[in-house]
DNA sequence: CGACACCTTGAAGAGGTTCAAGAAATGTGG
DNA sequence: CCACATTTCTTGAACCTCTTCAAGGTGTCG
């Protein structure tokens, strides 16, 4: 489903251990390039379009109008906030969530470096859901009429926006047969092999990972209850399938949680 | 959430009774208008965006290839086909629905006049779901390269194409919360009024509608047995909030079924 | 008119929730 | 740096919602 990304971070701990990461590539570069640029930015390969020719590449610079960064607890943007622009995270996790009137609210995703996070507020130009920084994170903000200036004259970022739009959709759409036809364990099954295979497509470990979200927010994200949550994780150690302490987690044997996926197809 | 669209059409019983329907105004018109033409369509206002010059209008009506009728049953696209096109609904109601490997399948969503179906195919360049007609339907072809070249001249289109598939995104996030944390009987209650709210905004009924699936498939849209399905309907006949005669459903008490859906603000 | 798909209803059972209590980790202020 | 408050996580027991299995009814179409 998810592009095969070939990604080699310089820093390859920076998701896992973002206090301990050393300086990124603009800090310790001279002033002038202090400039965000896409074009020297290490995450090009996960949002931007390949391919471009240097002159395409230069313009594309112009897109981000500006780094923020974003404190651990704190909302980029929230639901009923005007939108202006998309958002690539450069470092840390967000959540986003919806919430009905009378107080229920549900996270509809958790995204990473390279992703792009805004995209509901095109339609009626206010955001309908908040996006919730999980740790200490840093976004790129791209105005979204100069994405849309910008796209009507590079063919290929026209189709990447396209095409991250309809990812997007499309991975709702795996998150809809998840909630509706899937079993607590399978849930959170799928939700571990997704993660990990979204870690190691930006380098880190097949098997290793630090949860940046409470059994509350999985919980939320796979329709079920904490309690369930960390029942069912129990069963996973029980089982011999994964290690944890708290949220450090090892997946001790993939094959398993594959097969509790998609039970006839792996037995 | 939905635009409210002022669309009155010609004849307003089409969705609920098309086997009955008249000739559509195409078919009644003289041989040259048959050319198949957006400018002329009665949907328009449902589809298109607003507000354009003529000239633009004549060159946005070169954006559908052609219409295709399609039977009952039979799908429009399948999981795997290779994506060349959108679709634009005109007639009919669809289903569109994705599956895992070992055979669970889920509906997604169910689409009606004026609603585009095919975003999903964007990514890859191969669908990802089913698309399949739940009665006699027709549509207009829209090649994806089409829309692309013209989006990058015609503003007004490239911004509606982003408002098209940012609408399905935050529909889908109003899915992921029904799924992730409503109950059977808030659900239903939730199906049933955007059902009908999206059938008053093309001009029916505000009270009723004929469903166009099986228990089954809104069981499978709705995370819940056909069976659970019936019962809840049962129950919202017991209560007198709605009248149930196979698929045919008359609401009798809009407002509890609001209350059902938003307990704490509605009481 | 008979075959088939679809819908309804009942009874038993499973899976997940709710409520509750305590343990472990994390953060804060002195 | 430690004590305390707070948040987060785990586990148990009772309960409830929805599912499963089963049977019969209704509607539709060739």
């Amino acid at each position: 489903m998810l592009d095969a990304i070939k990604y080699r971070g310089d820093n390859a701990s920076h998701a896992l251990a973002p206090e301990a990461q050393a300086p990124t590539q603009a800090q310790r570069m001279s002033p002038q390039s202090l400039k965000v640029a896409c074009s020297n930015c290490n995450l090009r390969e996960l949002c931007m379009p390949l391919g471009l020719s240097t002159d395409e590449l230069n313009r594309i610079d112009d897109l981000v109008a500006l780094r923020r960064k974003i404190k651990r607890g704190v909302a980029l943007f929230r639901n009923g906030d005007t939108f202006t622009s998309l958002f690539a995270i450069r470092t840390g996790v967000f959540k986003t969530c919806v919430a009905t009137e009378d107080g229920r609210d549900q996270v509809t995703g958790f995204q990473m470096a390279g992703e792009i996070i805004g995209l509901d507020g095109i339609v009626n130009d206010h955001h309908t859901c908040d996006a919730v920084a999980l740790e200490d994170a840093e976004v790129c903000v791209m105005p979204f009429n100069r994405i849309e200036e910008l796209s009507r004259e590079v063919n290929a970022l026209q189709h990447h926006v396209h095409k991250i739009m309809s990812r997007e959709i499309v991975r709702e759409h795996g998150v809809m047969l998840l909630l509706g036809s899937m079993r607590a364990e399978e849930r959170l099954a799928a939700f571990l092999l997704n993660l990990v295979q979204r870690l190691h497509a930006r380098g880190f470990s097949q098997s290793e990972l630090t949860l940046r979200m409470t059994r509350e927010e999985i919980g939320s994200y796979l329709g079920m209850k904490l309690e369930t949550v960390s029942r069912t994780f129990s069963k996973f150690v029980e089982d011999g399938t994964v290690e944890v302490k708290q949220r450090h987690i090892r997946i001790l044997n993939t094959d398993a949680l594959k097969r509790i996926v998609n039970p006839q197809v792996c037995l």
